[in-house]
DNA sequence: TAGTGGTCTAGACCACTGC
DNA sequence: CAGTGGTCTAGACCACTAA
């Protein structure tokens, strides 16, 4: 049975038609008058779906002109979309990386950072969080939330290479494809004190992530604080 | 006159609410009802309203419950390679540019955090500092340093759109390309407290950006100290 | 049960783009 | 000029929450 409402059921359509290229980069898409004679819906239903493509940002519109599927913006940036491990390859120095927390089901918290798909919020979160360490001295404290869906098995086992993206990769297919990500410098909290080796009130680099995936609708989110006395970060 | 929109007007009346304080963290908004009867317009309209803000992280909603204010700092997209004025286009803030120290001309540091190539050290040195403020509120003061070569009369000129890109590109056909930057977490010093109104040892964010150009060997300098207690830097 | 947000309709007028 | 997206109305029914 389809108790999808209508416009997610159009905005499921588009979206899936844009990816797979049925309308490629700059076409234009079906005007709000076509789509609703041929959903037989009204025209403001259709609107709410083009309006959450929007949002989603894979389309723009221009009044009096139409809508497009958007240009994809630039190149991937080089920490982010690699990780932690692949970014230090190369750099002689000695890394480690270990589970504060090995992955665990838990709830989604109501009033999480980011803006959650409603498929997200049907399953549950699966919740990570660990600490890297430049020779011996712990650098990054990082948090990692993800929705447990389609991922059977992913709480017992192994990573491979120590990376989740080389695990999602290799177990379970996923690809990162894009990552929106925004820095703040914020104050030493008690709990990232604990595992970065800092006083409380130190300034600590907090790097917060979205990242998607090549599957529709499934994102990996991240939280990560970093000691900035030695190292930067860069992109 | 009044062009602004219904939805518009609501919308920014409840982000205004919101940032002052009107509404604290976790509150409850007004139902969309009440608003409709309020301003004497129709639910939808009123939906659009909260539908933008929700899309804005400012708020969230519960069915069957109501909307509530969200945990969150606003998070405004600051930064790119595009600069900081062309970002905010588009978003309904009122964001202010002003010269801490208007262009001159001076020797280049002798221990300056980059390299510098030899036909720059065979210039002086162009600097001038900004502060940005988003709402009369100071947020990020920067430091830009270029070199004086092919720039005539930069320092006695205005700049268009008070923006160092744009100047850059109509009056000297200068284009920026790519970007390195760096980020890190440090504390306020007297200078950065001064113009972003921050107590000295409050956690600031740091970027540290290369910007090249159309132009070879001719980079862009700049260090940027951010105040991230309500917003965030996007790349 | 009363109130909330979520969905949806069938209209309408507007400003804008392109022919 | 016809077509587009942007705005807006005055209703309606629903699923959900809390008292």
């Amino acid at each position: 049975m389809k108790n999808i409402s209508k416009h997610l059921q159009v905005q499921k359509d588009l979206r899936l038609s844009i990816v797979e290229g049925v309308y490629a980069i700059g076409d234009i898409l079906p005007s709000e008058n076509e789509l609703s004679e041929k959903y037989g819906i009204s025209r403001m239903t259709v609107r709410n779906a083009m309006n959450n493509l929007h949002a989603e940002g894979l389309i723009y519109r221009q009044k009096g002109r139409g809508s497009f599927v958007k240009i994809k913006p630039k190149s991937i940036e080089l920490l982010s979309i690699k990780g932690f491990t692949e970014i230090m390859k190369g750099k002689e120095r000695d890394i480690d990386t270990v589970f504060v927390q090995k992955p665990v089901i838990q709830q989604w918290n109501e009033d999480f950072y980011w803006n959650l798909e409603e498929n997200e919020l049907s399953a549950d979160c699966i919740y990570l969080s660990r600490v890297r360490s430049v020779e011996n001295n712990p650098i990054m404290f990082e948090k990692t939330f993800l929705s447990n869906s389609g991922l059977s098995g992913f709480c017992s086992q192994d990573f491979i290479n120590k990376s989740l993206f080389d695990t999602l990769l290799v177990n379970h297919d996923i690809e990162i494809k894009e990552v929106v990500q925004k820095f703040r410098a914020v104050r030493t909290t008690d709990e990232i004190g604990k595992y970065l080796d800092l006083p409380v009130g130190a300034p600590v680099l907090e790097i917060i992530r979205k990242l998607s995936t090549n599957r529709a609708e499934f994102f990996v989110y991240s939280f990560a604080y970093c000691n900035t006395d030695e190292f930067t970060v860069e992109t």
